[in-house]
DNA sequence: TATTGTTATACTCTATAACTATA
DNA sequence: TATAGTTATAGAGTATAACAATA
């Protein structure tokens, strides 16, 4: 692939046998496309990105200061994604036995079935893979893996 | 890579030995460190990601109308992009012979140092790619290519 | 009539600060 | 004193609408 940035660099650039540039653009390209493909399945279920995640977190209760620790937000926005999804019937918050301070999110039934009919659409058909063999995922997969133990 | 959305999910599920879900998750998490490298970068140059972006655009010349549907953002928010980066010396508006309501963005003398500048320190060290040799790069490539491909 | 770029404005997402209740 | 969650407010990023110049 040859970037439309990469059009004025020279043929020897010091990083130009690396491939951490053809990479590096192929993953944001890739990475649109599978954004979209999350926004889009979020909106058919009319929620934000962000509150289709907190759905698919709290498959397992969790408090919201744990939320905000995985959605890397400040807790406070936590506190507007829960009054929605609450509002929506699809969570309700739980006060925690051990720690009265904290409130435990939780599926409601309604949000139970949410989110099993959004991972199913999140998860039946991803930009990409379609066209790929299963042999062509397990090395991309692999190759993934490989990439993040680098980190 | 068992991640927290999955934990509730039953072992037999109808996307469980397809790696679609796998894939996706890790796209994303290698997705955030390398945003946060770009960002890095571009903040250590004093531009925004959006800046930077248009500083590596236009290493050849493009209209304003061409930066907005690469960005894929509205023409008037390239306009703010153009006053910031034209304020630092960084870029110059042209005027396009063959249409007088076409403005160029072109690099001047200082902007195509700094553009050079922000290209090798983006791509010098690309977390991830640093701990892999190139035999997995390659593979890394030719999985994203297929997938690119496939799309 | 349609398009490029600009300006002014409004909206969305998210953070910060101040607060209450609890630890 | 420190932490969980809430509220009100502020900021960044981006879009929309109206406009002038040109096609």
């Amino acid at each position: 692939m040859t970037t439309d940035a990469s059009r004025s660099e020279p043929a020897s650039s010091p990083v130009g046998d690396s491939l951490r540039k053809e990479i590096f653009e192929l993953f944001f390209v890739l990475f649109g496309k599978l954004r979209d493909h999350y926004a889009g399945t979020a909106a058919a279920f009319g929620l934000t990105p962000q509150q289709a995640k907190t759905i698919r977190l709290v498959g397992d209760p969790r408090s919201m200061r744990e939320i905000a620790d995985v959605l890397q937000c400040d807790a406070s926005y936590v506190t507007g994604i829960a009054d929605k999804l609450e509002d929506s019937g699809l969570i309700e918050r739980r006060p925690s036995p051990a720690d009265r301070r904290v409130k435990q999110l939780a599926l409601t039934p309604k949000g139970r079935r949410l989110r099993a009919a959004l991972e199913e659409k999140l998860f039946s058909a991803v930009p990409g893979l379609e066209g790929m063999s299963g042999e062509q995922r397990e090395v991309l997969y692999g190759a993934l893996r490989a990439m993040f133990d680098a980190c």
